[in-house]
DNA sequence: AAGAATACATACACGAGTGTATGGAAAGTG
DNA sequence: CACTTTCCATACACTCGTGTATGTATTCTT
């Protein structure tokens, strides 16, 4: 085969991610060959192994294509102006995780990470979803615990037993939303449940 | 090798699924071999072939040692007479699911279904799942819609929220535990947030 | 415009894992 | 006490996937 341009080499790269999260999401990580990858854009083993070194690599560039959204959602939290109503706060930063979750490759890429792939090469999920859910739960405790001094939380309701039930709450709904996300919309069924826990949690 | 007797060869069998669920949950389902289980419970992969069909047959049979916690769940809150105070229930339903939970065998074994396997020939863990947290859910809202009748919520909150909002906290929590149970206990976190979610939406 | 670098395709060697076939010694069975 | 069956080890053939080496037409460089 012939060399192409710069543009056209990036662009196979490209199909060749768009081609892994498919087989990934449809086989899982480990029971997909990177035979299948390239056929599956169109390409050779030989195209796979010129823009990556191997599996591992590949599975770490198709990562990099997407941000972890708990990490979006603690820096937008922070960057929202609403730091005088934490708990609205909290719900606009979810309603940002949500819709970016619902895009197509955010939500791929994570269903991938969280139902379709053990421990992997140096790439370990759980430790990654460890320390997503720890952070979460540092923002939270942090939000909760400034809603607490103003007086908006419920009494007799602790800001780390709050930060515990939102961030468990959250949790379970994307892992269940992951599983199958044609079964309802996130941010509908996302914005109910938060708005209810709120409001079950304000004074 | 010479033949053993009937109780030697099923504890042999007993062995092989122990080695199993000990590399499974160290090294993945898809990257452990036959030979590898077999060498971790003293034998060859001929002992494999003998008492087990492939992987997956293996794999099953495993999963056949525990059986689904929720389902026990749902019927041990039937079981319990505390129909006419079915908050209480629930709180009941989830200690025992708990404490069925924290015995290594169920902790194993879920951790493996959970986090530690992709799809894999018949076995889709994802649709057990699915189906796992389906019956939570129609389970609980029939308990919380009798609650609603009782008068026992919280107005303004209806029961089918409410089972949402309790349904996707036990499987945040489930899946934070199961991630590493050496963190905190689950009985104790456990019993803390349910405690703390019912006191929310009791009236 | 000529050499060098690029962007792949093709071909090959290699190991790892699987499934099966065979062997054999002791346990059950009558 | 023969005789069959059981329980497992050993050995072999086979497939699948990987990594690398090589070829090569084209694009980029100067």
């Amino acid at each position: 085969m012939a060399r192409k341009t710069k543009a056209e080499a990036a662009a196979t790269r490209e199909a060749l991610l768009d081609a892994a999260e498919d087989i990934f999401l449809e086989k899982g990580v480990a029971r997909t060959s990177l035979e299948q990858i390239a056929r599956h854009a169109g390409m050779t083993r030989g195209a796979v192994y010129w823009h990556f070194k191997n599996k591992c690599d590949l599975f770490q560039a198709m990562l990099l294509r997407v941000r972890m959204p708990f990490e979006e959602l603690a820096e937008e939290a922070n960057n929202s102006g609403l730091a005088n109503d934490p708990l609205s706060a909290i719900r606009e930063a979810c309603r940002q995780g949500f819709s970016r979750l619902e895009q197509p490759r955010y939500q791929r890429v994570h269903a991938i990470l969280i139902h379709h792939c053990e421990v992997f090469g140096d790439i370990d999920p759980l430790a990654m979803q460890n320390e997503i859910a720890e952070e979460t739960l540092v923002a939270l405790t942090g939000y909760f615990a400034h809603a607490a001094d103003m007086g908006l939380l419920r009494q007799g309701l602790s800001s780390e037993i709050a930060a515990g039930l939102f961030q468990s709450m959250l949790g379970g709904l994307f892992h269940d939303w992951l599983r199958n996300h044609q079964r309802f919309s996130l941010i509908e069924r996302g914005t109910a449940l938060v708005d209810a826990q709120l409001s079950l949690m304000r004074a």
